[in-house]
DNA sequence: AAGTTGCATCGACAGGTGTCGATGTGATGA
DNA sequence: TCATCACATCGACACCTGTCGATGCAACTT
């Protein structure tokens, strides 16, 4: 299921007391983070050399099954952390900078 | 028991992809942020007034039990997000800026 | 048309996580 | 000394999550 910010986004959490409803959609947010594999997937995505990474190309270094890396990649494009475009039979995944930026002003001073 | 961060530290995930061992820490720190009552106690010890707040008046307003609370806290502690200092019978709590700044830095473009 | 390839979905299972009441532990006060 | 207070720890429980093999599905190849 889709993962959306309304409240939570963009407001650092040193201006004032989250509510309780604010708190859970950054948390789902973190959540998916919150995962090795999913660390790693985000970072091969973002560091792909055309700015891409098709998905047949991440199932061997992650060192999981293609089921798994699969199911990690639709939670990253569920929190809209990455994109999802099917190219023929290859999926392309690339990274949505504005995702991360929220992140970081969330987490500001 | 303590979370470290050394390879994760400071390098952003665009940089370049992320091993296994970095990933694992760095998740680690992430699974912290990951639950909406945390995320509200991180916020109202980081807008506390005086710079630091009093587990005793953290309880009431996150709605859960206080060992519950007092389980989250130590969790924020040992990821070195807030840190505690008992003073009488009370415990208090300051965030560390440094360690939010380390996670934007990790999500860095 | 039939087989192949790349990826998503399903079902299942072990292990992890948030929560609570009960209890332990120092520090304070009477 | 004994009661009280603030907080941490313990034990237990329901629920969630990462993982896999099996299967489904659409696009390409022959």
């Amino acid at each position: 299921m889709k993962v959306q910010l309304r409240d939570a986004c963009c407001e650092p959490v040193t201006a004032g007391a989250l509510d309780e409803q604010a708190a859970t959609e950054l948390a789902s947010v973190f959540k998916v983070l919150a995962d090795p594999a999913r660390l790693r997937l985000l970072s091969m995505v973002a560091s792909a050399p055309a700015g891409e990474a098709c998905a047949c190309d991440l199932v061997e270094p992650i060192g999981r099954s293609q089921p798994t890396v699969s199911h990690h990649l639709s939670m990253l494009v569920d929190a809209g952390l990455v994109t999802r475009e099917k190219r023929g039979r290859w999926a392309w995944y690339q990274i949505v900078p504005e995702r991360l930026e929220m992140l970081r002003a969330v987490l500001a001073p």
